[in-house]
Parts: structure tokens; sequence; C-alpha cells
DNA sequence: CTTCCTCCGATACGATGTATTGGTCGATAC
DNA sequence: GTATCGACCAATACATCGTATCGGAGGAAG
């Protein structure tokens, strides 16, 4: 049921008042089991009964703190935005370091890759993070700071996205890095000995391999160098 | 079940052979009432249940065709790729163009916006995608042509992504596109009436707003301009 | 002490993905 | 032509999910 003071987010709604005794519930400890589950089993581990049992607690406890699952997990995201804080001198550093930690920050908690994007994130830590990096380009032209740090978060979020989903499908398929990256697994060998994607199979087999971490920053790179040089005008 | 003759992904195992009278079904007819449903209730609106119903068949047929619900949204989303296909002359125009018709593509079909980077997209028609990308970027060194398409895919995936989110989270909250892009809702205005945010609440007061279009393309700009700068190196 | 009101937890419901099973129908062997 | 077999379709079944509902317990107010 929706809360009755109509307009209000997640974010901004009270905590119910902290009852005398009956249970030490909050909902830090709600999303602090959640993201324990998320990490260790994944996603779909994530669900109110399991994040209940893990507190010990019933599951229709959450729904004191918590109008809908949806809602869980904007509070899971926007805790993982807590820990992304760029550092660093310059426009061009604290992108950089803005990229990176959230890069790390999903390497930390891979679930995040699948929630990254999908919603606006407007909670107290994403705005927190959004302030730091715009009071970071203090430099910048007021007009750009925007699109400029839109473009750095999408490029972001495709990259990473793109980053965990090969880094699924190898240990589904259960090839170690090198194969996987020599051959993309027998199924594209197979597609490509059919010749039907004669360039494609061309540079999968003849050009260099980079791995993941020199793909984000090379890609990251050409982003920068455009960013600098509208910058510079 | 997963298929026996182990190794083989849906896109090269065989439908089962086309049966003399029972049922007029295929993985086209399949796929094409789940992206149906799709467009018009939503990703959610896609259970095996209706799309089996929207065919008049039983759940379990579809089991003859796909061995999984993940199967069925593969299929999918390498059908959306199929409409993606990149024109033009010289590398710019072609990375330019593949970036404006995957984004046409998501306007056409909003939940690819969820799918999309989702999982590795090895279908053929998404390697099509990729061979037309490929062999248009003829003039290209080698060794960059991988880097490069990643970079625009990636940048291309976060911006839609962000873009269908920030759309629908508008449509929810009911307001128009002025009003939203002018105080961002009330529960941002709320919240940076709070002095907390400073420089962001100047940026979002003070600098200029773009439009979707305006802000994708300026994005996709920076990016092209740096690999422009890295390619004539 | 009684009354009321709040809130917790148990129960319940409809939906989902998919395993299982039983029946039917076509093809094959004799 | 008949009997046997095997494949495939659909109905049933099951575990799990998000969440609505409701009954009772327990603290607050009179």
């Amino acid at each position: 049921m929706r809360c009755i003071v109509t307009g209000m987010v997640v974010w901004e709604r009270p905590e119910p008042p902290t009852r005398p005794a009956p249970s030490p519930l909050s909902r830090e400890r709600i999303v602090a089991a959640a993201i324990r589950l998320a990490d260790v089993h994944g996603l779909d581990a994530v669900s109110l009964r399991k994040v209940a049992t893990e507190l010990d607690v019933g599951p229709m406890r959450l729904y004191g703190y918590i109008d809908t699952k949806d809602e869980l997990l904007d509070l899971m995201v926007d805790a993982v935005y807590g820990e992304v804080r760029p550092v660093g001198d310059g426009w061009r550093e604290v992108l950089r370091s803005l990229a990176e930690t959230t890069r790390r920050a999903v390497h930390r908690h891979e679930w995040f890759a699948d929630l990254i994007g999908g919603r606006p994130q407007l909670g107290p830590n994403a705005l927190a993070r959004g302030e730091a990096v715009v009071s970071a380009l203090g430099g910048v032209d007021l007009d750009l700071v925007m699109p400029v740090v839109a473009a750095v978060d999408a490029y972001v979020i495709g990259a990473v996205r793109r980053e965990i989903a090969e880094r699924r499908a190898e240990r589904a398929s259960g090839m170690d890095e090198r194969q996987w990256q020599a051959a993309s697994g027998p199924y594209l060998e197979r597609t490509f000995a059919t010749g039907r994607f004669p360039a494609l199979a061309e540079v999968v087999r003849d050009a260099a391999h980079l791995d993941a971490d020199e793909t984000f920053r090379l890609g990251l790179d050409f982003l920068l160098d455009g960013i600098g040089a509208r910058l510079r005008r």
C-alpha cells in the first residue's frame, strides 16, 4: 500500500518511529542484508522473503520500511553510490576517477550492473556523488557540466554492463579468459566458419585483443579526449 | 530441460521438424508475439503463459522451441538488432548512424532498454549488424575497430537506458516535459531547498537544459571527436 | 481497569517459470 | 493389416514470488 502522504519518495519519508522492543530493524539493516545476499548469490536471490529470513523476521515486517520491492532495489543502488566518490584535481582526473570508482564498485557488486541506469537516481548518496562531481568541476562552463557528466555516466553504464555480461558468459562456459578471447567460444568459431561474417571474423582473428581493463580505459580516453577538445574551445 | 547436444546455442539449434498439422507455430511467431506484448504492455507483460495465450496454445508448447524464458528474451533482443543497420560513408557517419538507429529502435521498443547490454549478443542479427559495421569501417586500423565499436556501443547502451528511465519517471509523475526539466520534480526542489547540494542545485537552476535528442547527440559528438583524434594519429 | 488504536505476523491469493506425466497419434516392423 | 514403439502435446503439479488482508496482541489514553 502506498504511503498516504502523497508525493514523498522513499528517501524523504521518515522511517517508522523506533518501537521500544519488538526487534532491532531499520532500513539500513534491511538494505545491508539485501546487498549481502546479492553479493553472494546474485540479484535473483534477493527476495523479500529471503531478506526477511536473513534478519530473523517475517516477510511482511519489511513493508513497514518499504512500500515495494522496487524501493528496496532503489535503496540498494543508492547505497552503492555511497561508495562512489571521485577524487583528483582538474576535470580530467575527476571524470576519470568517477568512471574508475564506479567500475570498481560494480566489481564489488556485480548485481549493480543489472540495475545501473535503469531508474533515475535521486537518493541522497547519488545526489551527494553528483554534488561531489559538479563541485570538483568548478572551472568548467556551467552549461557543459551536465552534458559532460551525463556522457561519462552513459559510457560507464554501458561499458560495465557489457563487461559483466561477458564475464558471466565466460564463467558459465567454464573457459578461461585466454581461450575465450582467442576464439570467443566454440559457437562463434563454428559460426565464423560458415563465412557469413568475413569482416567480423577477420577482426576477431587478426586484431589485437584487449582485456577488460584496457578496453574500458581506451574507450574512456576517447570520450575524455573529445570532451577536452570541446572544453578548450 | 537443456538440449542434449551440448554446446549448441539457441540460434544454431535447429527448430523441431515442422509437424504435419498440429498447429502453425514457429520461433518467429513466438518471438513476434512476445515483442508485440512487450511493445504494448511492457516487459513485465511477457510471461510464457501470456505469449502462449496470444498464440492460442498451451504454455508448455513453447518449450519445444525454447529451453528457457531467457532464451526467448535473447531471441527478442536479436530480432531488434535485425532492425539496426548503420548506413553512410566514412567511419564517422557509420558510427553516428549506428548510434542513432539503435536509439530509434529503443524508441520503438522501450523494453529493449531493459535488456540491452545485459547479455553478450551473438545471435545472427546481432552478428550481421556487427559485420555491417566492421565492413563499413574498412579504412580504420584493424586493431582499433573493436575498441571503437565497443566504445560507441557502450555509450549508446548507457545513454538510452538513462533516457528511457527518465522518460518513465516523467510519465509516472504525470508532469509535462517542461515542468520536469525545470524543477526535476517537487522532490528535488524540496531536497535542493535544504542547501545540502549547492553546486548541483546551481547547475540545475542556472544552466541550460538540453532535451533528450540534444543530450544524446552532444555526448555522442564528444565520443566521436575523441575517436577521430585517435584515428588521425 | 477498560477501551481504543496501532502495528506485527500469519495466512491467503494470484502469478510466474518449469518439471512431470499421461495420453494420443503417426510411423515403422512384421 | 495389425501391433508396437516412440515422439510430442497439453494438463497437472510444484515451488517461489510480491503483496493484500485480517486477526490478535500490546501499549496508550481515559
